[in-house]
DNA sequence: CTCACCCGATAGATTTCCTACAGTCTCGCA
DNA sequence: TGCGAGACTGTAGGAAATCTATCGGGTGAG
């Protein structure tokens, strides 16, 4: 069975002529003149020991054991068309699971960096609160706020510090001067996010006024709003910092402990795309040094 | 759909690698360094863009990618090989389809010195009194006895007048020197064949008596064994004429019209192996210029 | 610790492949 | 009837892909 192969760029001379009965046709397909493919064909000839074509002075027709063998080769090179499109399909998308929140205020913003960075590159972007399973989900890289130890099948880069801050938007600082004392902050309104921030901040248990959303990013876009106050990871707020569209109040003096890594597995190589997206992210997100 | 193919001998080289799980048992296989094999992965790997094996210190091992990858390029290879193997396998097979007595007395004899003459070529004989169907059996060439005109798809070149000859062995004969008058000649066991040569012989009507057989080489072989005298074609019976094992008692005076040519299908072009075998019955069969 | 084995990388040689162009044949059209 | 378009064939020379040769790194067995 392991019998020797035809030359293979015959073959697909032979497979584009038969297909378009012309090899002026199957020339044009190939992207060679039409001299080449008559020249390979007629090679695969000469390798099998009998005529494929028939020449006709217009045109070309199979001869009956070409139109058996080509039958077979045209099978043969759709599966090799098809898996390779499904391999190469898949070789440019890049599958990143992260936060709702640094999805809205650092990933989407960046969108167009990355695309300009890294063109062909198709990101498909997993925003979610629960931590994905990686490989269950076909997740190249995840970011995530979380920290050591990581599991051995985890390979972890260091992204930045959460560094919580109290921001508000100047409409609604009015004239005051950051930075605020406590007593002056409790008197404003307080945006609330699943983390409970403020409690820890008073020092003390206790429902506060103010609005609740269920993630950060919306807290966010309520101070920007002018609604309130809200504590939120420096970097979330950066961009709105430096462009005035939020006054940084000052930090919010503790953390959870927790920062924000890229996670992606270890073990199998990672592909070039996805080796790619991950240098990309931790040049854009990681924090400068300080 | 028409997607381009990634290169094809680099697929080539993957799929043995992959197989053996080693450029260097693949590089065996294809006969080439493992260098070349090696650096074809590599360009197939450029290609689509991922990597489709894990280097490892001792040996290989496919990626995930690769390895579905490589199930599907196995299956096509595995079309390849299977369809080329049944093409080239039958390109260097001819059918030839003759009568038992043209078997027996000519092509038989003949076929050393084919063999000889045409290495790789695997000759099938049809021997049948009735014509083959060319096109249904599969045939490439025949050989009959027959007359013009000729079927438009058909394709003859003559071999030789059918040239009647009585004959019988010299033991039959003992001192009767030929030529024999008709007398003498009535007067010997007579061996028919299914052609009924005696009656046209003598002119007239009427059973003979003597040995019946339904071939002519039959009759022959009886006439060899010296139990009579045999009406044949001159081509059937030279041989054992120039070997002394056959009396050339002289033509038979009549003939059928009938005379010896090589038929094949037109249209189609032979296969080159169907050509060289029909070249070799025409110099191998047909009448030297008298 | 050394040898055997396998893969990676690169430069130069070699084979393959393609282009360019001239030739032949047939068909269709004026 | 004659001519042009369109298709294939064949060949020489050059461009491109492929292979060889060789060196280096790294691991595991004896």
């Amino acid at each position: 069975m392991r019998r020797t192969l035809p030359p293979l760029n015959a073959l697909r001379s032979f497979e584009a002529a038969g297909r378009r009965l012309s090899f002026r046709a199957a020339s044009e397909e190939l992207g060679v003149t039409q001299g080449a493919v008559a020249q390979q064909v007629r090679l695969l000839e000469d390798h099998l020991g009998l005529a494929l074509f028939r020449r006709l002075p217009r045109g070309l027709a199979l001869s009956a054991e070409g139109a058996a063998y080509h039958a077979e080769i045209v099978r043969a090179f759709d599966i090799l068309r098809r898996a390779t499109g499904e391999v190469a399909g898949r070789a440019g998308v890049v599958t990143i699971s992260v936060t709702p929140t640094f999805a809205a205020r650092l990933l989407i913003p960046a969108l167009p960096s990355l695309a300009a960075a890294l063109p062909g590159i198709d990101l498909r972007t997993l925003a979610t609160v629960a931590v994905s399973d990686l490989d269950r989900d076909q997740v190249d890289i995840a970011i995530r706020e979380t920290r050591p130890p990581f599991p051995a099948a985890l390979e972890a880069r260091f992204l930045f510090r959460q560094d919580l801050v109290l921001v508000a938007s100047p409409h609604l600082l009015g004239d005051r001067v950051a930075p605020l004392d406590p007593a002056d902050i409790a008197a404003l309104p307080l945006l609330h996010d699943a983390y409970d921030h403020w409690t820890r901040w008073f020092g003390r248990p206790g429902k506060r006024p103010g609005a609740v959303f269920n993630q950060v990013s919306l807290a966010l876009d309520a101070a920007l709003a002018g609604q309130g106050v809200a504590i939120a990871s420096r970097a979330f707020v950066r961009a709105d910092i430096a462009a005035g569209r939020l006054i940084d109040l000052g930090p919010a003096g503790y953390d959870t402990g927790a920062d924000y890594y890229l996670l992606r597995r270890r073990g199998a190589p990672p592909r070039p795309a996805a080796q790619a997206v991950w240098d990309w992210c931790h040049s854009a997100f990681a924090a400068p040094p300080e």
